[in-house]
DNA sequence: CGCCTACTATAAGTATTTCTTATATTATCG
DNA sequence: CGATAATATAAGAAATACTTATAGTAGGCG
């Protein structure tokens, strides 16, 4: 006669009773929010404690207080029992050809060039399309907790595993400096512009910023803080306006979508600084729908911006085409 | 009367059966694995199927086949018993003050340092210990899919929440070559110098060696390709034979250990390039374990490899400490 | 300090779910 | 086409989860 194998000590059902008196502190409370009754959620959340043999509860106090244990268990459960709602609802989904909801994320600098065409080619696939700007860094997050489905941004995720990756466009940092301003050469130049006119920043909270800076600081270069801004259009602005120069790129340039204004663009002097849009999701959850969406979005990309940069600075490399 | 709140379609008990099934192709050598009747079995996974309201299996074929959505379903049913697994696992021995097991990740160049210091430590906390050389960006990984608790290396992921770092110690990158070479002291010389003897390289799956290929390039170096290892041992050898030079930091010299050999140390000319090592591990479910264990690293590291280091080389850095 | 209120725990019984045995139905192979 | 090995279904048994009733306990207030 075979042992039975040793069967999990608890189900997904006890475990959102569970949750249910972490949030309410109160098995009473608790039991009205879940449809049951109060000795029902006494004697689950006890059976409970028994099989894995920790105390998940302090119930000499009033309010019931979580042990150490019980708030470990509250984190992990949480997320197990989350995890579970989704898989419910994609299973759902996914077999009918058509997703419930799917969350995008998308870097700044490509809201207004790409916002429109990626939520009209995600409606075609999904009930309910989200699609949320933002710092790169934040998407790359809220991807791995499943807080999104995939994201377009600057960051590939290229250390972690089980996930997919689809070039969208490479494109080189420039030069923008207020209208009629010296263009500066070479590097030298660069630093001697800087004493006249200060460098808008982008934040640190983004990886363009960091890049940056990083970039700058292996020069040798180090230009005093002064303006930052989180948005394209914040450093761009303050260019047109003649406050300061900027290294940003083609892409964010376009996105500033600056009134009228004619700023000067130029090469970056010193060595080469690139950045690489992807779109980023994870392996085998969604069929060929990243794929496709990465051809949408660079047949779009290229016909709205790529090709109009290209004609207004001819000097930008021959591969910058999605 | 209130309306009872939608109850998760299924339990981890049903999805272990659904598992069992996938994997064995057949109900009923599923049942003989569970010690459960194939009706059982046959009943669950119907029932299943009928509460999340798609087919998870082709019975039309034999054996079994897995529809779409039941491939979707068995990888994420498949992470969720997993880590439904870990929870009860973690849950009984963190209430005891010790773990079952726990996994520490740590990189190549610390291995001789630390792996004795570092399972010294953790087999005071855990039943189990297991101490895992390799490259950082696996260990990050693996981090990510728990199949590792902490690490220590290179990468912080510092863009990835939820996770705690403790800086172990940052160090410069030095320039290492055979014994009564000339030292060079500018880029130029740098340059020079390798037009005579070639770079002994890091590979470039290690982040180390990844990071001296980007300083390299953003100071229009290219060296030829040459000799690639994985190791600090297998770097710092062939410089000690004469074949090359290399650039590599204090504790990866240290690390390789090299029998009676006196090769030459300097200085990295032209901009300063550092890398740091860092403890992570996941927010929360550790306790103070990675901090003390930080502490516990620290120590043993300045006793037996920096200070030593310092006296071997009193050009670097006031800060080279842990 | 004692009493009252509001909470959890326990006992006993009921309802529901899960499993088994017996057997019908179906896929595949020789 | 028949035999074998698989899954599905029916009916009943066993186990689990829940309810009602009530005992026991924590905390707040007078």
């Amino acid at each position: 006669m075979t042992t039975r194998p040793a069967r999990l000590p608890f189900d997904l059902h006890v475990l959102e009773a569970f949750l249910g008196v972490c949030e309410a502190r109160s098995m009473a409370l608790a039991a009205k929010s879940l449809a049951m009754t109060q000795p029902a959620i006494s004697q689950a959340i006890a059976d409970l404690e028994q099989r894995i043999g920790v105390k998940l509860f302090d119930r000499s106090v009033r309010p019931l207080a979580l042990t150490p244990a019980g708030e470990l268990m509250r984190q992990r459960a949480s997320a197990l029992v989350s995890e579970a709602r989704q898989i419910a609802m994609a299973i759902r989904h996914t077999s009918r050809g058509r997703l419930a909801l799917i969350r995008a994320g998308l870097v700044d600098s490509l809201s207004r060039a790409l916002t429109g065409p990626l939520a009209s080619f995600l409606v075609t696939h999904a009930d309910h399309v989200s699609v949320q700007s933002g710092l790169t860094s934040a998407h790359a997050g809220a991807l791995l907790t499943r807080n999104l489905d995939l994201f377009i941004g600057v960051d590939d995720m290229s250390d972690v595993e089980g996930f997919d990756r689809h070039e969208i466009v490479t494109e080189p940092y420039i030069l923008v400096l207020p209208p009629r301003h010296k263009i500066p050469r070479s590097v030298a130049d660069l630093e001697a512009c800087a004493e006249k006119l200060p460098l808008i920043r982008y934040s640190a909270r983004s990886k363009t910023g960091i890049d940056i800076e990083r970039h700058l600081r292996r020069l040798n270069i180090d230009f005093p803080q002064g303006l930052e801004f989180d948005t394209p259009f914040g450093v761009s602005d303050m260019v047109a306006r003649g406050k300061g120069f900027a290294i940003t790129t083609p892409i964010c340039l376009a996105e500033a979508a600056l009134d009228g204004s004619d700023v000067r663009t130029a090469p970056l002097p010193g060595p080469k600084l690139k950045r690489t849009l992807t779109l980023v999701s994870r392996r085998q959850e969604l069929g060929t729908l990243p794929r496709d969406l990465t051809k949408a979005c660079k047949s779009s990309l290229e016909a709205s911006t790529l090709a109009p940069l290209r004609s207004a600075m001819p000097w930008l490399d021959e591969d910058f085409r999605a």
